[in-house]
DNA sequence: CAGCTTAATGCAGATTATTCGCTTTAGGTG
DNA sequence: CACCTAAAGCGAATAATCTGCATTAAGCTG
C-alpha cells in the first residue's frame, strides 16, 4: 500500500519490509507508542535486517515510521449499505475509532510528518468520498458535493483530534453526518 | 512566545535562545527551506553556541524547529474593526497568507511534529476566536459559538492546506467567513 | 533448468551526531 | 561585594549514519 513502486516487488525485497514493518509495530506496542524507545538500529536488529538496507529504503526513522503508519491506518472500503448515510457512517466511524485513541494519534502524527505520504493518503481518502457520492447518486439519492462533505465531516474531525486531542464519542461523527445529509431534521440531537 | 518558562529569562539564557531561533530562521532560508541542511550541529556553529546547550535545551531537532515555527507564526492580535466579519477578515486572513505558502506549510509541518506546542498554539488560536466572539456579543451582534466557527472556518482552511496543498487564493476564506455569518445572503460568490 | 544480469542486501570501516560528567560562567540575591 | 545556582561550555565516550565494496537472490534468456 503506497509502497516504493519497486522495480522488483517479489520475494526478498518484499520480506524485508514486511520484516521492517511488523519489527516497528511490534516495537511501538511494547513501549506503549514511545517513539523515544525506537531508533533504525534498533529496528534494524529486531527485523533481522540490516540498519544501513533501512537508510537505503526509507532514508531516515520520520519516514520509517510514516510509511508504517500509512499502511497501518489502511483506508477503509467504501461499502454499499443501501444508503448514503449508511455508506457514509460505515465507512469513516471506523477511521475516527482509529484515529482518536491516543495511540491513533500518534500514528497520524507520525504519517504527517511525511508530506508525501500524507498527501497520498488523504487523496485516497478523497477518492472515497467521491465513489460513495457516486454509489448515492446512482441510486438516486442528492448527495453534497465531494468538498462539501469534506469540509463539513472529515475536516472538522481530523483538526480535533489533531489539535484538540478529542475522542471518539466527543466527535459526534454521527451526528455530524446527518446534519450534513438531512439539515431540517437535525436541530439538536446528541449521541452520547 | 510559548517559551520554556525558564526561572532565569533574563540575560543570556534569552541571548542564547533568540541566536539558536535566529540561526535557525537563517539557515532554513539559505537552503530554500530544506530540513536535511539542518543539524543540530550545524545550527550550534551558526548560532554561537555548544551543541550540548541545544540538545539539552530542546532535546532533539525536530523539537527546537517546533519551537521556531510556533515562534515564527506568532498569532495575530485580535482587532477590534467594528462588525465580527471584519474581525475575523482581519485575525484569520493573514493565517491562511502565512500558512498557505510552500514555506509556511512546512512550517506548520515543524510546528506539528511536537504534540505539546502544537497543542498549546492551537488553544491560543481558540483563545482568540473566543476573544473575537465576545467583541462580537458585546457589540450587540449575534455570533455563532466559538466551536462552530471553528469547524466551518478555520478546520477545512487548515485541513486543506496540509493534505491538499490548496493555496491562499483557492482557499476563498473571505468566502467562507461570508457564508458563515451571512448564511442567507451569500449562495454564490466566488472571490477569485 | 543452467547461466547471466542486476537490484537489493550485507558488511565493515569512516564519519558524524548525541550523550554525559565535569568545569566554568554569569544572573540573581542577601 | 560575595555567594548561590541555573545554564552554558568543553571534551571524551558512545551511538547513529553514511559509504564503498562484496554478496545474494529474483527475474530473464536460451
Amino acid at each position: 500500500m503506497m509502497a516504493t513502486a519497486t522495480p522488483r516487488p517479489g520475494g526478498r525485497s518484499a520480506r524485508v519490509q514486511q520484516a521492517v514493518h511488523e519489527a516497528v509495530r511490534a516495537l511501538l506496542e511494547e513501549h506503549g507508542g514511545d517513539r523515544a524507545a525506537l531508533s533504525v538500529p534498533v529496528v534494524a536488529e529486531r527485523a533481522g535486517v540490516n540498519s544501513s538496507t533501512i537508510y537505503r529504503r526509507w532514508g531516515d526513522l520520520p519516514r520509517l515510521l510514516a510509511a508504517v503508519a500509512s499502511n497501518r491506518m489502511l483506508p477503509e472500503q467504501v461499502e454499499d449499505t443501501g444508503t448514503l448515510e449508511g455508506d457514509m457512517q460505515a465507512w469513516f466511524v471506523p477511521y475516527v475509532e482509529e484515529f482518536s485513541s491516543s495511540l491513533g494519534r500518534q500514528v497520524l502524527r507520525d504519517m504527517l510528518a511525511d508530506g508525501a505520504v500524507t498527501r497520498d493518503y488523504f487523496a485516497l481518502m478523497q477518492g472515497h468520498v467521491e465513489e460513495i457520492r457516486n454509489l448515492a447518486r446512482a441510486r438516486g439519492e442528492t448527495a453534497p458535493a465531494a468538498q462539501e462533505i469534506i469540509d463539513v465531516v472529515v475536516a472538522p474531525v481530523i483538526y480535533r483530534i489533531l489539535f484538540n486531542h478529542e475522542s471518539a464519542p466527543e466527535l459526534r461523527v454521527r451526528d455530524r453526518i446527518a446534519r450534513l445529509l438531512r439539515p431540517e431534521e437535525t436541530s439538536a440531537d446528541p449521541e452520547d
